[in-house]
RNA sequence: GCCCCCAUCGUCUAGCGGCCCAGGACGUCGCCCUCUCACGGCGAAAACACCGGUUCGAACCCGGUUGGGGGCGCCA
């Protein structure tokens, strides 16, 4: 069987990171078995959906890389097709017509919270003749659900969860305006794309239950269905807007790496045994359903920053000095040339030292930055009287030497143990007085890159 | 209130009746490497929510308690 898996979200905010995981674990699931993932955009809510919040989707899925088959699917589209379905089950007896207002729902459902009963559609209009109308009132189709025995939905994650049937009422398919019901148009959908396996958050289990029962009135086969745990905030509450709230493209912004995203949210409730650093191929090669946890995770951004620095590592000299020209830029440095073949140069001593492009971006100020060098605080505690003495006598050393790392460092070296002093002593004055600051890559490296003049020059601007 | 789900180190998790006085990873703390900071290496502290059962034997099975979460719309 050709599996068919989709990603569902309703355009009413942008693609959070439970709603990202989602749309991994369908498109892991689809590859994997070299199958179809869809693309589907429910915007039947007609007051909430935005159009930025399609285009934040887009945007969200094409940068973590989870590209989709075939076209996207707007749900609205296909609202006639929808109650074309509901008018089916009316004609076949699966459903009815209700009169019934919202405000004498409102009223029914007050009571029964006083009376701590259930809350739900009591069938008040279920059994009656098809001749008892109101006039002037247009009515709804509810279901006419089964209302002894169970509905169990068969679920790949949380087991086989049974629903008395007494506990689901006759929930609505088709508004009083004629427009479908999420719970319509969802199964509908997903029938007529021929969506085999049905991934989605914990929140659409109960909905699951619903959805069977429009399913079987309608006879149509019954999709795979995972319900994924949802995921939780820092905190343990709801996702805050501090950090899980975000738009998975904000990530992009804050220096994280798609691939490193990937793999983080995948090991967010799946796991294959004590594997973590996961990359994507072999993610493809090894999802499945059966390694999904059944319990709430917790976002953890510090560990998604130890994977974003393990495949920053991972990334190519020119691949990442190419990633720093946007964020470079909005410092106001272009990236020309010159500045590219150094960052490149430059770069194997930055990145193992960052832990986003962020931070990277943050640590080459030591190549862009123009004399005389803004010296932090730190930088100018080591730059004492001393120090900027030794700097004296050592810059004709180093004038004298080839300008190589290996070589400039074996000449600071004899001089520091002619004078008697600890390599660390000359070094940090040096990093102080040539990059501004107390910590740097290797400072021969960086000596290096700056080449003579500069180099010797910002020496100068401290002595 | 009613229904459903969940429960292993601070966090993500391994574990699917004996291999577990519970393993890995992040984080934390030491030490090593070292020109700084990182990287890397080594090591440490750190958990089976609780109470009953079942069993020769339970983190794993069952029941209950407690604690989290989700659902109960003419929202999706």
């Amino acid at each position: 069987m050709k599996i068919v898996t989709r990603f569902a979200p309703s355009p009413t905010g942008f693609l959070h990171i439970g709603g990202a995981r989602t749309a991994l674990f369908n498109w892991l699931l689809a590859r994997h078995h070299g199958g179809t993932f869809r693309l589907r955009i429910e915007d039947t809510d007609r007051q909430r959906s935005t159009k930025e919040a399609i285009d934040a989707i887009v945007d969200g899925m094409k940068w973590l890389g989870l590209d989709w088959d075939a076209e996207v699917v707007f749900q609205f589209a296909r609202a006639a097709r929808h109650a074309e379905v509901a008018k089916e089950l009316l004609a076949k007896g699966h459903a009815y017509l209700c009169y019934a207002s919202p405000e004498e729902l409102e009223e029914m459902r007050e009571s029964q919270r006083a009376a701590g009963k259930p809350i739900r559609y009591d069938g008040r209009w279920r059994d009656r003749p098809v001749s008892d109308t109101r006039p002037n009132v247009p009515p709804v189709i509810r279901i006419k659900a089964p209302r002894s025995g169970e509905t169990i939905v068969r679920d790949q994650v949380q087991g086989d969860v049974r629903f008395a049937n007494d506990v689901l009422d006759d929930f609505i398919l088709l508004r009083s305006d004629g427009t479908p019901t999420y719970m319509l148009s969802v199964v509908v959908d997903d029938f007529d794309m021929g969506v085999t396996h049905v991934v989605r958050g914990d929140d659409h289990l109960t909905n699951a239950a619903r959805q069977l029962q429009i399913i079987e009135a309608m006879g149509w086969p019954i999709p795979t269905y995972a319900h994924l745990p949802l995921l939780h905030g820092e905190d343990g509450a709801k996702l805050s807007k501090r950090h899980g709230a975000l738009g998975i493209h904000e990530y992009a912004g804050l220096g994280y790496l798609p691939e490193a995203m990937r793999n983080y949210l995948l090991r967010l409730g799946w796991s294959h045994g004590d594997d973590e650093t996961i990359s994507t191929e072999q993610a493809i090669e090894w999802f499945n359903l059966d390694n999904i946890g059944r319990s709430p995770a917790r976002v953890d951004f510090k560990k998604l920053d130890n994977l974003n620095g393990h495949y920053l590592r991972q990334t190519s000299d020119e691949t990442l000095a190419d990633a720093l020209g946007p964020l470079l830029d909005q410092r106001g440095t272009k990236v020309d040339d010159e500045l590219r073949a150094k960052l490149i140069k430059a770069m194997p001593g930055l990145k193992e030292r960052a832990k986003t492009l962020v931070e990277l971006a943050d640590a080459v100020y030591f190549l862009t930055a123009r004399r005389p060098l803004d010296l932090d605080e730190k930088a100018k505690k080591l730059l004492t009287a001393e120090a900027r003495a030794i700097l004296k006598e050592l810059k004709p050393v180093l004038a004298a030497a080839k300008w190589e790392a290996q070589t400039l460092d074996a000449a600071a070296r004899s001089f520091a143990e002619h004078k008697g002093l600890k390599l660390g002593a000359v070094a940090q004055p040096l990093r102080a007085s040539v990059t501004g600051r107390s910590t740097s890559p290797g400072i021969f490296d960086v000596l290096a890159v700056l080449g003579p003049a500069e180099s010797l020059d910002r020496i100068t601007d401290q002595i």
